[in-house]
DNA sequence: AGTTTGACGCTCC
DNA sequence: CGGAGCGCCAAAC
């Protein structure tokens, strides 16, 4: 475990149900500015070894749903954010106003 | 150790 | 709104 992935599942874990962030944000809050790509890998790595963290939290800056991996697919991601209270519009994508994380919020 | 790939993002067009 | 180009960083080759 790095000191990058470290600080990324820490600040995931920080993000509430019913909220989303992008995944440049969520390195620019964990403190590795311009790691946006390098989250995707992060994630990647995460599997049932790491069932505490959000992953499905984290969609781009379109707001849509990026994944592409087997284990944790688009489809299951969807499924968990509309649990959560997330709406997708025709489009597909969500609302930052709506659903974006604000760090300054309470958890 | 050099290259290629990929759950990204910003700027243009 | 959609697509191309480029810069970004870690992982996988």
């Amino acid at each position: 475990m790095t000191d990058f992935q470290e600080a990324l599942y820490t600040t995931l874990r920080r993000i509430p149900p019913g909220r989303v962030i992008n995944y440049g944000r969520l390195a620019l809050v964990a403190g590795y500015p311009g790691y946006a790509r390098a989250v995707g890998s992060a994630l990647h790595a995460l599997d049932e070894r790491y069932p505490a963290v959000p992953w499905w939290r984290v969609i781009n800056q379109a707001g849509r749903i990026s994944t592409n991996c087997p284990v944790h697919t688009a489809l299951e991601q969807r499924s968990r954010l509309e649990a959560e209270g997330v709406q997708f519009n025709e489009q597909g994508s969500i609302n930052w106003q709506r659903h974006g994380w604000l760090e300054n919020e309470a958890v």
